[in-house]
DNA sequence: CTGTGTGCAAACTCTTTGCATAAGT
DNA sequence: ACTTATGCAAAGAGTTTGCACACAG
């Protein structure tokens, strides 16, 4: 099984015009084979030297770059100095905790936008995104 | 005119707690004399420079976070490596247009979120945010 | 006067880049 | 073999911090 994922996985790298090195198809499958996570570089990075996968910090912002660029990830829009990436490329929404930093999908969502306007001309509409930022609630 | 204006952004950077200096003052007033805006530190700073008010980049930082702890400003969520503040803080939303990373204001708008979920426990909504991300459309 | 705010420069964090080495086809 | 990717370390951008001087109350 892990044959045929991986085999899976290096067929995605490919067909996103890149070669399947072992650095890229073993982020790959850390990023892809858990279901939707969000996460930034660094972190990445840690869980592939955990992961016994020894790729540099630099090798890891090129793959999540090439990954994006291949429509694979997307870069979640989100107040902070680090850049997080999101394996869920569809439309879909985030809680935002102020404080903590740290980002949540919304769950069981038919979470919709009404009365969007038109977009300005040549312009059309890539996704949009929905951030609920919460904060402790005050005690009542 | 003058007078008043100033005046009555002094107050208001008195009721955030903060001495009316000089700086603040005059950042206050270039932030809020205008209108809704989106900014960062740097033009900010820019901004006061070439208004002629020869304030330091670092009192710019201090001023803007002062001001959004205050909740005079909020902090946009968008992704790219600077932080751009936005001097309205009630409920608006933005399109991000990809590629130049800039942002503008959804004019004119009921934009509307349907079936938000209730958020967990122990948190509360401190705002919404949608962001629509424009992109040039392809030459049809 | 007394305490807070400001300005400068250095420090810090996250990210990107340049170039020699290693790996893929 | 030939080309592209990787790893390292250094550079870069944006932001924060520490401390002496200046200003507001």
């Amino acid at each position: 099984m892990g044959q045929i994922c991986t085999a899976h996985i290096e067929q995605q790298v490919r067909d996103a015009g890149l070669r399947p090195t072992r650095q890229r198809v073993a982020l790959a499958q850390l990023l892809f084979a858990k279901g939707d996570r969000h996460l930034s570089a660094e972190e990445l990075h840690e869980e592939a030297q955990a992961a016994g996968v020894p790729v540099s910090l630099a090798t890891v912002y090129n793959a999540l770059h090439q990954f994006t660029e291949a429509g694979m990830l997307r870069i979640l829009a989100v107040e902070g100095s680090k850049t997080y990436f999101d394996t869920n490329t569809s439309d879909h929404h985030h809680y935002f905790v102020e404080g903590e930093n740290k980002v949540y999908d919304i769950e069981g969502t038919a979470v919709k936008v009404m009365n969007l306007p038109e977009p300005p001309e040549g312009m059309e509409i890539a996704n949009v995104d929905i951030v609920v930022r919460l904060r402790p609630k005050r005690t009542s």
